[in-house]
DNA sequence: CATGAATGAGGCTTCATTCAT
DNA sequence: AATGAATGAAGCCTCATTCAT
């Protein structure tokens, strides 16, 4: 019962350590995207997070732990990124591109993690299995969102909707990627277009099912 | 100041120099794709080669310059993987899907590699650089192609072919680094078709200009 | 200055204040047992003893404290480890027999605990000399019997009680210690004979004086 | 092939590097002897050395392992510690009580380090098995010299030479380090008479077989 | 050209002890 | 009495690079 749970438990902390935690979190985010992950120095996150090295122990187990906190919360922003709600219009295209667009702005929010991201992939199995995981989410929200489609007549049936979603995601996310992460002509509503239409263009969207 | 000199000054090397230099280069691949860039050892590398640590000295100035040396070497397998050349067809379905089918299998040659690539890409801005500058070199062929058919009445005019060629350029190669680099379902068929159907959607090819 | 505080002042503690006492030198001789003193973790021993790291503090002052309170504990029970009493006989060689296998079960219950003695002897004179003073507890105790022994012309007056006290004890404690701290062939039988009779020749043990 | 092996291969050394490696391993000594092994710093060997602490690991894996080749060294000397070789005499006791002063004697060299050989046995099963097996050297060359007494009819034939061997070689051992390691009334030749008399009595020696 | 021993800066990590609650 | 978060000094160890042979 003791060791095997590494760092599962969370155990109870104190309000003071909540925020203690809190304070490394954040400060960690800041060094790795300014210094990426390898070069990052642990002084520096307690430095930032303004407490001493050993209290960085109290909470993580090592620098792999308290990125993948990181990531964690950036996850969650950019999947749930605090919706504009446009959706109240019937026309797919103005849907898509409304997602798209809360997808490009929350990638640019995130964009040095990414890179940060991409770092790590190429150095642990287990990051590379977590960042599958994470990619996965986003490909099947929208998977199910071609189906409806597809179930409404407005979308080719031909095409097989989970592949074609990982694909047009791999497509949007890479662009991206190139854009914010790359730094290669950041042009927001370039991206937004393009991306729109391709991704309509592929999956033969139809304003009407009529 | 560095970088410039990078691809410099091969010199005279003695046959036996180059050969020394080569088993050096295919030492790193192997050593890098193992254990990645950051990872590795200049001793195991030079162990690979079977020579001493000063000697790797003759022929690199850095760690940095070894890696840029392999990542060459892979570029031209890349670029130009000795084609098919199935071309002999008038139908453009079938030459996408062919350059498809080609591209993806120069990328499993060099899957691994490419997680190094992602992994410096996030630490060095000469590397970032380097990477965008050989993936424009996928993406232009790509426009260029992509002009040719709109020329032909063959794809919509209306898109930008240089935006959609970098887009759907970077989906090919998300997917091929979804599959062989991260390991997600490598199932050469279907990749080939999904990226070919979803391509030739997007720009709205027509098998005939008629 | 140290050292004279540390058997002092054990105050007047409340029940409860006893029961945690107790509770951590037990936890502590536990943890001593299993991982050694320098590789032992305080908070191992405040974990075993269920209670927080603070309240260590109101107890002992030191990792050294307890360990010399865990010692005191088990050299009471070394010294007077509630006789078998067989001392009925006048058969002095069943009397020597007896307190041996007295002695060396008493370390086998002990006999973790003796490693972890001779690991701090090697680091601390403190200790060392309290284990001299230990060891001499038995010495003389041994030294007065030999004596008694010759006096009743039992045993060669020719040697010098003392140091053959403590060259004897020595043994004693040397095959204790190797059979049960080190685990070296821990047969209780053949280890009270081979003590028994060594130390009956050596001190030309006769059972009649007449 | 590779990795299993590791320390053992010692490779084939540069008389530099032999020369290297034999400074590290008396400054080692020095520093253990001085300090303990737990409280020793790989800087102070290195600096006694004198060469830098990456030289260090050019040779050692840790300091178990320079440990261990200090504790290889001085066993050799314990157990050939260059003989007076005084046998020429037929008198056993005279032969016992040379062979006990030069223990003995080779016992004062090497005290401190028997300190830290206590210490770390009390640290790790692998020092452990190695001091038991280095102590056997011992014994086993006593049992063999009591085996001989038996069969010339010198010795009491009632006794197991292996195991008072053993215990015998234990008692020595013992006065030794109450006596040099311990700090215990270091008096040379009341040691030898004591051990050689008690010894003597133990096995019934006789210095006739008549 | 080749060798391989030597270098040494500096990051990571531990854990006994303190102290505010 | 009890708590447990915070402290921070101190040491181990790595590995790219140099240079004398």
């Amino acid at each position: 019962m003791r060791g095997t749970e590494l760092a599962v438990a969370k155990k109870t902390l104190t309000p003071r350590g909540e925020r203690t935690r809190a304070a490394l979190i954040d400060a960690a985010r800041r060094v790795f995207e300014r210094d990426g992950f390898q070069d990052s120095r642990l002084t520096d996150i307690t430095a930032a997070a303004d407490c001493s090295t050993g209290t960085f122990y109290t909470y993580f187990q090592s620098k792999e732990e308290i990125l993948d906190a990181v990531f964690e919360k950036a996850h969650e922003d950019m999947l749930h990124p605090g919706f504009p709600h446009v959706q109240a219009t019937d026309d797919p295209v103005a849907v898509l591109a409304a997602a798209n667009r809360a997808y490009f702005e929350a990638y640019r929010r995130n964009a040095k993690l990414r890179l940060v991201l991409e770092q790590v992939s190429g150095i642990s199995p287990e990051f590379r299995d977590k960042r599958r995981a994470r990619s996965r989410d986003f490909s099947e929200r929208n998977a199910r969102q071609i189906e409806r489609l597809q179930q409404d007549g407005r979308a080719d049936s031909g095409i097989d909707a989970g592949r074609a979603a990982r694909a047009l995601s791999g497509m949007v996310s890479r662009m991206a990627y190139n854009a914010f992460a790359l730094g290669d002509d950041p042009d927001m509503d370039g991206l937004v277009d393009t991306a729109t239409r391709l991704w309509a263009n592929a999956i033969k969207l139809t304003a009407r099912s009529t």
